[in-house]
DNA sequence: GGGTTAACCTTTTTT
DNA sequence: AGGTTAACCC
């Protein structure tokens, strides 16, 4: 077969990595260095040169859209598709896997994912359950405490008592948690990965049917792979030995969730004659962007060592911008983007990003002024709101009424008089008996210990459920999520509640609706359509706004850009403890991520980057005086011009002759003092030369616009 | 038991 | 600042 068509658009590595010959393969891509095109044209050329089979095939993605792009351009490239072949997250071929055989790896047949706030509910009430303070024994730090060992492999027994009594605290509740799990049927997001992997460990032949299945194993960001991911990935390929892993060490930005960057380092060592092969030639970006942010990443040592070059120009300059505060920032970013518009670019071009989600709140606040159209990602996905997570659980207690969570969940809301007291009771005849909630609570109905006005509420609980599960009994789905909105209650009581809140939350409700009827569904699945729906939401939060295709700037933390190309990128909020983020200056090796990820953030700018910071940050409900990041400092200084208040400044760095305060004296935030107004501190800078014009706030007269050549300031 | 208010706590990134 | 929980009154 003619696969000339598939070398066309590769450079001479690219074609190496994709025609390699079968056996372990390293690829070191570095960013925009076509990492996405050499994964998806090695399966295309699996598949046409080699005839192999798609079902022969696996490819292993993090994040659910980097599996749907792979398989639409592989699609593409072959020209049908290729609907069999294995290509998803760990997490969602771990769930394939133990859906398969939930029988061999212990598990119930219908049980559910939860998500990490599920599991933090679920680790409060082992909390409760021992007696432990949930104060003293803060659910979060047991949360970690749990999945950091689950991402080793370490079940409770694995993990030696200690004279440690805090540790071995811990490790009772870790116990305790996982006995709940296992008698509700309960699997978080590490025990996917776990359990999938112990599955293959423990059970010969699976392994040999899997082993045998796949002869290729393709991975992607594989520097994000932690050790369990890593383990299961050389047993599955431990047979043919054809693995492909594309990754780069530079831009290894989790491990603060269990990924380690040393299985890149790893790899050569575990699969003999690995070939290595680098990409180092950048499509992406100008050469100015290029350069600096090579030398940024040059700071970090224990690298692979790698570097990235490009044919591109030059390009325009790195600007930074030095905002008096966060306000300033925005409007800064915002006007930029306005007359990048006024160009005539597209608003999806242009990105703004940041270090945490909280700081897109100014962002929104002046778009939202000016009026341009925007899209938030990341944040809170549709699934996990609380009103959408209300209906699932009902969804999920029609399924089985043995889930508890879902018991706990729906049982009072909307209200219907059964508070505190009577869960109690509920629960403490559950613990005893070792039975669910449900079941607890019909003997407690029918038993004469409860008032009887609890009673009648439960009562009315049940009959409510019970007659939901049948008017539901041979619905199409998006009818049985309808019949249970209304039937419940829910949708009313958010309907009487007022507030814009409310109003979100009925419309989210109605669009729950929406996604049932847009579920496509294989009639031929054993498990039903329901159920399928319910994993869905678990394993897929889906994006914050599902919106309409419109041209809207792109708003996203640094760690969802990964991947991501801009021609225009704002790098926002460098500033120190901001980013890089407090929390990684006190522990070794966390800088260096932080600095992957300032990496990250500059090299998904194609033709333009800002880069920016303010003096001054409001954050959480406090204002303090921040200095600049450290990583603006390894920027080199002939690569970047300052912007202040609309005018360029000198390059920062060694200007030999100048003073810089030599474009007009002033600086923002400085402290002058007037002889009719008094002090003051100057907020805006405008005009140039002899037409300068200053705003200044003065204590005791308010804010005035001066001419700085008349005004006779003085600094202080 | 429910609803309101007051204190309090937490603020990184995600499957 | 924002949301969540605890305390309080109805």
């Amino acid at each position: 077969m003619d696969v000339s068509h598939i070398f066309d658009r590769l450079n001479e590595s690219q074609r190496q990595a994709v025609a390699s010959p079968p056996g372990p393969l390293l690829v070191l891509a570095g960013a925009g260095s076509g990492k996405t095109r050499v994964l998806t044209y090695r399966v295309a050329w699996l598949v046409q040169a080699l005839q192999m089979s798609p079902l022969s095939v696996l490819a292993v993605t993090f994040t659910n859209k980097a599996a749907q792009e792979m398989r639409g351009r592989i699609e593409e490239i072959l020209g049908y598709s290729i609907g069999g072949m294995w290509i998803g997250t760990f997490h969602g071929i771990a769930h394939r896997l133990l859906r398969t055989h939930w029988r061999e790896a212990g598990l119930k047949q219908e049980f559910q994912i939860l998500d990490s706030d599920d599991q933090l509910r679920l680790i409060r009430r082992a909390l409760k359950q021992l007696n432990m303070d949930d104060g003293y024994w803060p659910p979060k730090q047991v949360q970690w405490f749990i999945n950091g060992h689950k991402e080793e492999g370490r079940r409770p027994q694995h993990i030696a008592e200690t004279n440690d009594r805090q540790q071995d605290d811990l490790l009772r509740v870790y116990r305790t948690y996982e006995e709940l799990c296992q008698r509700f049927g309960l699997v978080d997001f590490a025990e996917l990965l776990l359990r999938a992997f112990e599955l293959m460990k423990q059970n010969e032949v699976l392994r040999d049917l899997y082993q045998q299945r796949f002869h290729y194993v393709l991975v992607d960001e594989f520097q994000d792979t932690n050790s369990i991911q890593y383990e299961w990935l050389k047993l599955l390929a431990s047979t043919h030995q054809n693995i492909f892993v594309v990754g780069d060490d530079d831009q290894s930005i989790y491990a603060w969730r269990g990924a380690r960057i040393e299985n890149i380092f790893q790899f050569e060592k575990d699969f003999k004659d690995t070939q290595i092969i680098r990409l180092e030639q950048n499509y992406r970006s100008t050469e100015t962007i290029l350069s600096a942010a090579n030398a940024v990443i040059g700071n970090n040592r224990g690298r692979l060592g790698k570097n990235l070059w490009t044919e591109h120009d030059k390009g325009d300059p790195i600007r930074m911008y030095a905002a008096f505060n966060e306000v300033d920032e925005a409007r800064f970013v915002v006007d930029r983007i306005q007359s990048w518009v006024d160009c005539g670019h597209a608003r999806k071009d242009a990105a703004i990003l940041y270090r945490s989600n909280a700081q897109s709140r100014v962002f929104e606040e002046i778009l939202l002024d000016v009026g341009m159209p925007y899209r938030v990602y990341g944040g809170l996905r549709f699934f996990e709101r609380a009103e959408i997570k209300d209906a699932l659980a009902y969804l999920r207690l029609i399924t089985s009424r043995q889930d508890d969570p879902s018991f706990e969940r729906a049982v009072n809301m909307p209200p219907r008089g059964i508070g505190n007291k009577t869960m109690d009771l509920v629960r403490e005849r559950a613990r005893v008996n070792q039975i669910a909630y449900w079941d607890a609570t019909l003997a407690l109905i029918h038993g004469h210990e409860l008032p009887s006005r609890s009673v009648q509420a439960l009562t009315r609980f049940v009959e409510l459920i019970n007659s939901l599960d049948e008017q539901v009994q041979g619905l199409a789905l998006a009818e049985q999520v309808d019949v249970m909105l209304c039937g419940s209650g829910l949708i009313a009581h958010y309907r009487k509640e007022k507030g814009e809140k409310a109003e979100m939350r009925v419309e989210n409700l109605e669009e729950l609706v929406t996604a049932a009827r847009h579920f496509a569904h294989d009639p031929e699945d054993e498990v039903g359509t329901l159920p399928t729906f319910l994993t869905h939401a678990a394993l897929e939060a889906g994006d914050a706004q599902a919106q309409r295709w419109e041209d809207c700037v792109q708003l996203m933390s640094l760690h969802s850009a990964k991947g991501l190309e801009f021609p225009l990128v704002f790098l926002t909020g460098l500033e120190e403890g901001l980013f890089p983020h407090q929390r990684s200056l006190q522990e070794a090796g966390r800088l260096e991520e932080e600095r992957r990820l300032c990496y990250v953030g500059m090299t998904r700018a194609m033709r333009q980057l800002y880069l920016s910071y303010a003096e001054v940050r409001r954050l959480h409900g406090r204002e303090s005086y921040t200095r600049p990041s450290r990583f603006l400092a390894e920027l080199p200084s002939k690569l970047v011009e300052e912007i202040r208040d609309g005018f360029v400044m000198r390059p920062h760095g060694p200007a030999p002759d100048e003073k810089p305060e030599s474009a007009n004296g002033l600086r923002l935030g400085d402290r002058v003092h007037h002889s009719t107004f008094g002090e003051g501190v100057v907020l805006h800078v405008e005009g140039r030369g002899e037409y300068t014009r200053v705003q200044v706030n003065f204590a005791d007269k308010g804010s005035k616009w001066l001419v700085l050549a008349y005004a006779n300031l003085q600094i202080l």
